[in-house]
DNA sequence: AAGAAAAATGTTACCGATAACATTAAATCA
DNA sequence: TGATTTAATGTTATCGGTAACATTTTTCTT
């Protein structure tokens, strides 16, 4: 391996002083042509580039911010960190990830490497699986200390943060709606585990929409399903092999697509037809929701745009330190085949 | 925002030198005990840690892995993102993500900032969208010069670094089989583009197999198509609507699953029942492929095995310099619905 | 051409941690 | 007790840049 050259062997070889040579590769105008042109052969010739390291260290910052999200494998989370990653891009900046999994919560190791770093802000997307608020908020407190942080999730009041979050609320109420509108009465919910916040959130929007518009609350309709295909089988399952067959609902609206695809396969393994014996809605406008069958009418959230505010502020606030933001992106119903929009078919008419 | 607290700081506040702090911070044991209590406690009181950019700068290493691929939205490069990832944690490093895009080549930008980052390896994985070989090659023959390099491609012989790749002539081979099992002759492939040095090794394989197995290699066949969804769907309507239904063929082999995806949306527009009147086998074994309808054969790849054998054996070079390193990943294939083999259906007995 | 102003370049302390080497304190032995 | 090991701690150069400040060179005035 190669040992790289430094400034000094640069200065040296050229004649020059380092600062000269700083001011060649900084672009400073304050140095003569002829002294330029002789500098950047040098350079060009050792093949230098200064040292990252060395450059974080004299300026205190690291040009880097950290992402904390449970899973990127995840396909929400993904997004986050794909609209994260430009956005930073874009700042001259790059992008850490950490991954938490299960535990919600930021553990300390991450928290201390995080202000070992000097990253220069923190955006932590949380709120799926049930959570410790606890610890993270101790956790986000303690890094506000050292730098700017952003959370893509239902914030804690007590923190002051740049705060940006999806309408969770009217989330599950444009589902509803659009299922009312069809000629629906009896729809059920599949969310998330109930003690996620988020989860929670949701589900009281879902009841507060079904409430409005005068439709039954059947607990028996609002089931705690996991986040994934599987526990989507499970649930539905579960849920369905519970009730009388005349008091089956007839619409289902699911925590996310992959809950909403493990009921699909679950419904048709049942021999029901999809949309005329169940309408089906997801959350989060996956890139498979248009090639399901039938394609899947499903809520976009848009994690991206989310991401890429938080990542704006951050970069902002990096100056104009203590640069409070609160931001609550709307919620999107795309409407595909699922709940049988396309067939001008109505429930009951 | 907190200044954050040095070595320095503690040692003044602690009445000891700098040496002794880092000794108790880096748990040298030649410390008295109660000189390292004292110490141990100011580093308390003042939430110390050392910073990563002093400690980079002074090893002249950065605990980091460049990872370099396409796009991590793809859900191939996701997961190996995600391997990558955990095995660098579980030896103390982390990885930095660079997008190309569909530029397959590393842009000079990219490589600059991995030498400034005195990145401790780069891994390369690619090869999808056609490339530009010459400018990749002399990239990463540069890179070569300051740190360890591992693709997982398809390599250039002429490049000496840690090469892992995929079978991708069985990745063929594996379907065509499995499909003249089942009584299948008129067999199609749905490649990426033919530029592209993956695909055609893919193409060469389904060929050889299929001449293997005395089936017909009708140029037809062979459709150059992309690697997502409506290219899918665009490239088997092409296919089907130049033939004479009689001409067409039985089966379909995709580039990947997404392709597939679309080819199944697109022959189900078209009327046909799968797997009855064609059956699919796509590529890449995504987490979908249970729950599309039918569910969909696959080729599995492994690229976690891969990412994580390319980070091993990276951080092995770091130590023990120019070590080289060839793996060749068997592909496997994991058969589900999308070709009737569950309903013991042979085609044409 | 001398002096002032402006431009170009150089010197050096600093960013924060590390480790080789030097020094001092404590423990062991004769 | 004094000499000798051994253990504990301190001093300092170094890693590679940066920028404030100092100095030298060039250009412009009159």
């Amino acid at each position: 391996m190669n040992r790289k050259a430094t400034i000094y062997d640069i200065a040296r070889e050229a004649g020059v002083s380092t600062a000269t040579v700083t001011r060649v590769v900084r672009r400073d105008p304050r140095v003569r042509d002829a002294t330029r042109l002789k500098v950047q052969q040098v350079i060009d010739a050792y093949d230098y580039t200064p040292s990252v390291s060395a450059q974080n260290l004299e300026s205190g910052r690291s040009r880097t911010l950290a992402l904390v999200l449970p899973v990127v494998s995840n396909l929400y989370f993904n997004r986050i960190f794909d609209a994260a990653y430009w956005e930073a891009e874009k700042n001259g900046c790059s992008v850490r990830l950490f991954q938490t999994m299960e535990n919600q919560a930021i553990s300390p190791a991450i928290v201390n490497e995080l202000i070992r770093c000097r990253m220069d802000g923190v955006l932590f997307a949380g709120s799926i699986w049930s959570e410790d608020r606890g610890d993270l908020n101790a956790a986000l407190e303690r890094l506000g200390k050292y730098m700017p942080v952003a959370t893509i999730c239902p914030p804690d009041v007590s923190l002051e943060c740049i705060c940006i979050q999806s309408d969770l609320v009217n989330c599950s109420r444009l589902p509803v709606r659009h299922l009312h509108t069809l000629g629906h009465r009896r729809i059920a919910f599949l969310g998330g585990s109930m003690q996620s916040k988020d989860a929670s959130r949701r589900g009281i929007g879902f009841l507060e929409q079904l409430r409005l518009m005068d439709l039954p609350d059947d607990p028996a309709y609002h089931v705690d399903a996991g986040y994934d295909m599987e526990s989507g089988e499970r649930a539905v399952l579960r849920m369905l092999s519970g009730l009388d067959r005349s008091r089956w609902p007839t619409a289902i609206v699911t925590f996310n697509d992959l809950v909403a695809l493990g009921v699909m396969k679950q419904l048709k393994k049942m021999g029901l037809t999809l949309p005329h014996d169940m309408a089906i809605i997801g959350c989060d406008n996956q890139f498979f929701c248009a090639y399901t069958d039938p394609s899947l009418t499903s809520v976009d959230l848009h994690p991206e745009e989310m991401a890429q505010s938080a990542v704006r502020e951050l970069l902002l606030a990096r100056e104009s330190s203590s640069r409070s933001f609160a931001m609550i992106r709307e919620a999107t119903l795309v409407i595909r085949e699922s709940c049988g929009a396309h067939l001008g078919y109505r429930k009951f008419d």
